[in-house]
DNA sequence: AGAATGGGCGCC
DNA sequence: TGGGCGCCCATTCT
């Protein structure tokens, strides 16, 4: 590659849209490093012009904040930390630590000098100097941010130069062993590709019909308060004793000179008040005021005696009818459902509420791990995840997806892939039963159900279950069935399906020969517990099933991003995405580019076997789920047909 | 007082 | 005792 510039900006704050550019720092070389205005002339007319290429330490952030100042982006951009993932996805992704790794602490050289000036103004970070900087005339700490500044251009330049050698050294190698794709693929055609749509997404944002969630939010509110009125009412004898015992706690505790300044503090919230929020006394209440033993419920990772709902549900069914506790877990349930709406979307100045700016929020998509210090983070399969709000876990069914709604004259296409995981399933395996039958548009759930005599509904889980290698002890659980039931299912699964049972056989070999697995798309998944741990043991099975989902799960990622890279290519706006489902924003007199996508959705990436689209024009976020039952119903009634039909 | 951990739960 | 995430709260650690 030609000449590259590290990039680094320096802001007063993380926000985009209501933080400052403190400066712009550039290193052409290692020698030569500047720090310049954001409306440098040189450097705007760098960054416009496409022949040009410039890196940065997660470069996002940089050009989001570049973007919206007003700086055209048209030259090529990299990306340190995503190559570094790609070259360790276990390894720790922040510019330090990296920088210590491959070239020694030298890359702290500003530090000490720049903790002293941050301190000096009992600030928290460099953000904390930056706004100083720019409100105060005398501009007492350029100098200090500038260096900093230019230092971390010069780290991410060697960084570049040395893990993009690495990454073709990678490269070379798994060509001579035969692999089209790569690592150094991925990162061009997936990774980087992909890093200029996320930046149009997280600029654009989505909109929020804020009134109606203040209106929801009242409801969840007189719901909650009710439900807390008459599970506080029932078990008020109960309650009254374990706030004693809390109360005793206390005085004991502040008798010792440790515990005082925590008690102390907590005391201020609660009191030695009973908290329905806290497991650990809804555990007192079940397990020791009720008298419930701990030996009929399920356990934690600790070994304590679980509050999940699972857990209680099983309690709940096993209680008498007209027994106190019965009745206090049926609210309870139902009060926990709405608290946790409450506190993650609707609560003022917390959750979705808090992260609202005018009528939107911005999400952000992550391909890597923020990388905090001594944490590892990032997608390993290739995913994306989403955070501040976190758009893929959105309550199904509920209310919230509601209030998610499109840009006055636009309108969203919703679409997903059908059955994605399984149909790479078949395609990763060549299993000729189930290539045919998504060759020939066999409904798969109805097949297995048949072969291992049982319902659809049980083939179906059976089917999700193999992707996963669930344990006949965990299908059991899913079917209500006995584990030796479920043994008998997995032994005519396999029969069935003998191709896939080879493809296992091969993967594992694989695995336990080089402790890592390939995607087609060419990312790799290091298995370090494969050779850590002895076979069998707690560890090595949880690695070996990392080495069996990696394939399928990471192949699905490939497709739904590459998919979203050729949309954004040809001008669609994206507005969010979940795993094997993408948002589309359409302008409502362009809706004659519906097949378009649908036909790009299906296209993007050839299968052994055809990838089904649906796709949907939705006012909200909600609808897509009102489709998604929609779907499950249409396949039952076909398999309802067919089944008939053999009948007749 | 803030960071880290555990329990729990939402999604594909 | 399927895989992959993020976020809330309470609690403990430092």
């Amino acid at each position: 590659m030609k000449k590259i510039i590290a990039l680094d900006i320096e802001t007063t704050g993380l926000n985009p849209r209501k933080d400052k550019i403190h400066g712009v720092g550039v290193a052409k070389s290692v020698t030569e490093v500047d720090y310049l205005d954001v409306n440098h002339n040189g450097l705007r007319e760098y960054l416009a012009n496409p022949e040009n290429h410039i890196v940065g330490h997660n470069i996002r952030f940089d050009l989001k904040f570049l973007i919206h100042a007003g700086v055209t982006i048209n030259c090529n951009i990299w990306d340190t930390k995503l190559l570094a993932q790609l070259l360790n996805e276990n390894q720790e992704l922040g510019l330090k630590p990296l920088s210590q790794k491959y070239f020694g602490s030298s890359a702290l050289d500003n530090k000490r000098e720049l903790d002293r000036a941050v301190s000096s103004i009992n600030g928290r970070s460099v953000a904390d100097l930056c706004l100083r900087d720019l409100e105060d005339e005398s501009e007492p700490f350029y100098h200090i941010i500038s260096k900093y500044c230019m230092e971390d251009c010069v780290n991410t330049l060697r960084l570049w130069t040395m893990l993009i050698d690495e990454l073709k050294r990678g490269h070379n190698k798994m060509l001579q062993a035969g692999y089209t794709n790569t690592p150094l693929t991925y990162y061009m055609e997936e990774t980087m590709p992909l890093e200029k749509v996320l930046i149009q997404m997280e600029l654009q944002g989505i909109r929020i019909d804020v009134e109606q969630l203040r209106k929801y939010r009242d409801v969840l509110q007189s719901e909650n308060k009710q439900m807390l009125a008459e599970m506080s009412l029932l078990a008020g004898k109960q309650i009254n004793s374990i706030e004693e015992e809390l109360y005793a706690k206390v005085i004991a505790t502040k008798k010792t000179d440790k515990g005082k300044a925590n008690v102390l503090k907590r005391s201020e919230k609660h009191g030695t008040k009973f908290n329905w929020q806290s497991s650990d006394h809804i555990a007192t209440l079940i397990f020791d005021r009720f008298g419930i033993p701990i030996s009929s419920v399920e356990k934690t990772e600790t070994g304590k005696p679980s509050t999940s709902e699972s857990s209680l549900e099983d309690l709940h069914n096993s209680l008498e009818p007209e027994h106190l506790l019965k009745r206090i877990l049926g609210t309870y349930k139902t009060w926990k459902k709405t608290l946790k709406l409450i506190t993650t979307y609707t609560g003022e100045d917390k959750g979705l509420m808090s992260q609202i700016e005018g009528d939107r929020v911005y999400a952000e998509y992550l391909q890597a791990g923020r990388g905090k210090e001594g944490t590892t983070g990032g997608t390993v399969t290739g995913r994306l995840s989403s955070r501040n709000p976190n758009m893929q876990n959105l309550p199904r069914g509920s209310e919230i997806k509601k209030f998610f709604v499109p840009d006055p004259g636009h309108i969203f296409v919703y679409f997903d892939y059908s059955q994605l995981e399984l149909r790479l399933a078949a395609h990763l395996s060549q299993d000729p039963l189930l290539i045919r039958a998504y060759k020939e548009n066999l409904d798969l759930h109805e097949i297995t159900g048949q072969a291992i005599g049982a319902d659809r509904q049980t083939g179906k889980s059976t089917n999700f279950a193999m992707i996963y290698d669930a344990s006949a002890w965990r299908l059991a659980d899913m079917l209500n069935k006995s584990v030796e039931e479920c043994q008998l299912i997995i032994e005519d699964f396999y029969k069935l399906y003998k191709g896939y049972r080879q493809y296992l056989w091969d993967q594992r070999k694989f695995i336990m020969r080089f402790g890592c697995v390939v995607s087609e798309t060419g990312r790799l998944r290091r298995l370090p517990g494969i050779f850590e741990h002895p076979e069998r043991t707690k560890e090595w099975r949880h690695a070996l099933k990392q080495g069996y989902n990696f394939p399928i799960q990471s192949l699905g990622a490939s497709i739904t991003k590459r998919a979203m890279i050729e949309l954004a290519n040809r001008n669609m706006k994206i507005v969010t995405q979940v795993h094997d489902s993408v948002v589309v924003s359409l302008p409502e007199d362009k809706l004659d580019k519906v097949p378009e996508i649908q036909h790009i959705a299906e296209n993007i990436y050839p299968v052994s076997v055809p990838l089904k689209v649906d796709i949907k024009l939705l006012t909200s976020l909600s609808e897509s789920d009102i489709i998604q039952k929609q779907e499950d119903k249409n396949e039952q009634q076909c398999s309802n047909d067919r089944t008939n039909q053999a009948r007749g």
